[in-house]
DNA sequence: TTTTGTGCAAATCGTTTGCACCGTT
DNA sequence: AACGGTGCAAACGATTTGCACAAAA
């Protein structure tokens, strides 16, 4: 996958080092959901060098990119998801695991003359114990 | 609605002055959407003698008892929604404000091998904007 | 009087920022 | 060389906490 550097390229990013490794742990599996805090303990445990606040921007420059989708779940992390296709969550209470739903599994129906505006997403996030 | 110190009451809350008080404000009209911040801006500006600790302290009591629900919308402010019946939200970007959205008017439909286990929340956010 | 709640200021936690330095172009 | 990115530590904003004082039981 060292033709991360051109995905980052494209979409107007250096491939910096920083940048390069933590794709790698991001997009090196799929549908990976991940907050700030567990990617920097990866990246330590994987001994790359990188400091919190460049965790923190590059996620932020991968999302503003498109390249990551934010779920709000709780009130205090923030998510983000290596899955940026439109799909739903589950939400397991237990292990604070994110699990993501295909959209072709789930039918919602929104009334037209409730959603006056443009739909800018629809989050649909179910909570599951046990 | 001076029996709100029953309903405390009987939720094993004291009904001290704040908490009546901003039961009054919080529980006056019906479906409101609030945030801690707000409520005590409102709350001073009614000259209601309350701490902030003590907004945050009576919002968890309040949410602990049940008379009030929590919407995860953005990242950082924590939502109450006076209405605790089971329903949806449409989330006003440009306003940054919360709408109800009667579930009887949204159909949705989870296969149940999505959802082992109990399902103890499903939240739907249509975001909107414009 | 015993228990529980309140108020203040300090602490906490996730996230952002300022700025000197370094890597990419 | 010029620009943007990184790292650190300090700043931030929402929420919580510790503790002395006050109100409810």
């Amino acid at each position: 996958m060292s033709d991360f550097k051109d995905i980052l390229r494209s979409h107007n990013l250096r491939p910096t080092q920083q940048r390069v490794n933590l794709g790698k742990l991001l997009f090196g599996k799929l549908d990976r959901h991940i907050t700030a805090e567990i990617l920097k303990q990866e990246s330590d445990y994987e001994n790359l060098k990188v400091s919190k606040a460049t965790v923190y921007n590059v996620l932020n420059d991968f999302y503003g990119a498109g390249l990551l989708a934010k779920v709000n779940i709780d009130d205090d992390k923030t998510w983000y998801d290596t899955n940026v296709q439109h799909h739903y969550h589950i939400f397991l209470e237990n292990k604070s695991e994110l699990v993501d739903i295909d959209p072709k599994k789930i039918d919602i129906k929104i009334p037209k003359e409730l959603t006056k505006g443009t739909i800018k997403k629809v989050d649909l996030v179910v909570k599951i114990s046990e």
